[in-house]
DNA sequence: TCTGGGGTCCTAGGACCC
DNA sequence: TCTGGGGTCCTAGGACCC
């Protein structure tokens, strides 16, 4: 372990890390004010599938102030302008707020800012999504006490203060010796948290709160455990791990060592994604077999598109077609090898579809996985030229060599994440 | 809660291989 | 031939997260 950045008198032995969690108070509304002040102590409601002045499309981010009054994430934009009325002009009387439409290229510029300040305040940064990442802040500071507080606390405000006055936006923060902790940690005191978990007290902080706190514990298992009688975390820390297991399988014994305040999961940096997808609701369910093959057409084109553009190739194509009232279905079906051909997109993607049609649904996907980047990594590298005269044919050469492991074994194999 | 869009990981059965 | 055990891949679904 390197200790060169850390502060004197920062050895701890070694087995106590610290780990921040940095999280954004309603991200996108709180862009929306950075670029239009007037927003600021108002409700602001963000929507996506929404355009100005109109009803339609769902709740993305509502301000603290919005949600005051009722509006709530993923409500219909119709059902949050019952609760807050649309500000329209001077506003006497009744409550109202400010709606705007989700423009996430002007959010991502905005994270854009945050990350950069956040890898400079560590040498890890996980980047979990646009408005969240876990540091790992070992090197940089310590437990230790000093002037009756930890280190870390004064290090976990300074990450805090330095985003909102060179960004502009709020952020929570929370500290911890693990990512499970820190998460709970900043989720703790939202918005404009800063909490700090010091390492011999996660378990008696985790204890009072409910299981459904603790990162991983959604809304199916809180009902399951309820009726075990396992209903705060400090429950799910005692709870009998043999059980746990037979009920949950291996995330059981997971997250009973996350209610206990453990957690080993080294903090890692973002990796390359597993998936790309796409997918598109219908205002209601719809047999138009022409209308669906239409969005799935252009689903399959705006992936087909994304995955060139991270230089990913895929194996997998999959659709997901959601039937009335909620039933989930998933087909995919995987390729020889690794492509990065739309059309073949389009054709599989329909294909798959076929089965559904005459079927009622309401929302249709696309979805390619099983990505390969090594071609966007040998570009990196400069590029691999051997022999490669005939255009986007590389590729497929490239797979040739995979698949038949004549000569591509070592440097195809050996370019993990 | 009657449900938007983009992801991750886990499970489980079957195919196929040795 | 009706019998092992182990491993990997594929597919579908589910829970969860933001």
């Amino acid at each position: 372990m390197a200790t060169g950045g850390r502060l004197p008198g920062a050895d701890d032995g070694g087995e106590d890390r610290v780990v921040c969690h940095v999280d954004m108070d309603c991200f996108y509304a709180s862009c929306e004010r950075l670029r239009d002040p007037d927003l600021r102590g108002e409700p602001v409601v963000v929507g996506m599938g929404y355009e100005a002045g109109e009803a339609d499309g769902a709740v993305a981010t509502a301000s603290y102030e919005a949600r005051a009054h009722g509006v709530e994430s993923a409500q219909p934009i119709s059902a949050a302008l019952a609760a807050l009325p649309r500000r329209a002009g001077d506003a006497d009387g009744e409550p109202t707020g400010y709606y705007r439409p989700v423009d996430l290229d002007y959010y991502r510029e905005v994270a854009a800012e945050v990350k950069e300040i956040l890898r400079e305040c560590a040498e890890t940064v996980r980047e979990v999504s646009i408005d969240e990442a876990y540091l790992d802040a070992t090197e940089r500071t310590a437990w230790e006490v000093v002037d009756g507080r930890p280190l870390a606390a004064g290090y976990a405000r300074h990450v805090k203060e330095r985003i909102e006055r060179e960004v502009g936006v709020p952020a929570s923060v929370g500290v911890a010796p693990n990512m499970s902790a820190a998460k709970v940690a900043s989720d703790h005191d939202k918005p404009d948290g800063l909490v700090v978990v010091r390492p011999g007290e996660v378990r008696e902080f985790l204890a009072p709160l409910a299981v459904e706190a603790i990162h991983g514990v959604g809304p199916v298992t809180a009902r399951e455990l309820g009726e075990m009688g396992v209903e705060t975390a400090g429950d799910l820390a005692t709870a009998d791990p043999s059980t746990l297991r037979e009920r949950f399988g291996a995330r059981g014994p997971t997250l009973r060592a996350r209610a206990r305040g453990e957690d080993d999961r080294p903090v890692t940096p973002t990796g390359r994604p597993k998936s790309l997808s796409r997918e598109s609701a219908f205002s209601e369910a719809t047999t138009d077999t022409e209308r669906v093959r239409e969005t799935v057409t252009g689903l399959a084109a705006d992936v087909a598109r994304r995955a060139e553009g991270e230089g990913a190739l895929y194996r997998t194509v999959g659709i997901k077609a959601v039937t009335p009232p909620y039933d989930v279905n998933t087909r995919e079906r995987s390729l020889p090898g690794p492509v990065a051909d739309p059309d073949l997109v389009r054709e599989v993607a329909l294909d798959l579809l076929a089965e559904f049609e005459g079927t009622a649904v309401r929302k249709v996907g696309v979805r390619v996985s099983n990505l390969d980047f090594t071609a966007a990594d040998q570009a990196k590298l400069g590029g691999w030229t051997e022999g490669d005269g005939d255009g986007g044919g590389g590729v497929g050469n490239e797979e040739a060599d995979r698949e038949t492991d004549l000569s591509g074994q070592s440097s195809l194999t050996d370019f993990g994440p």
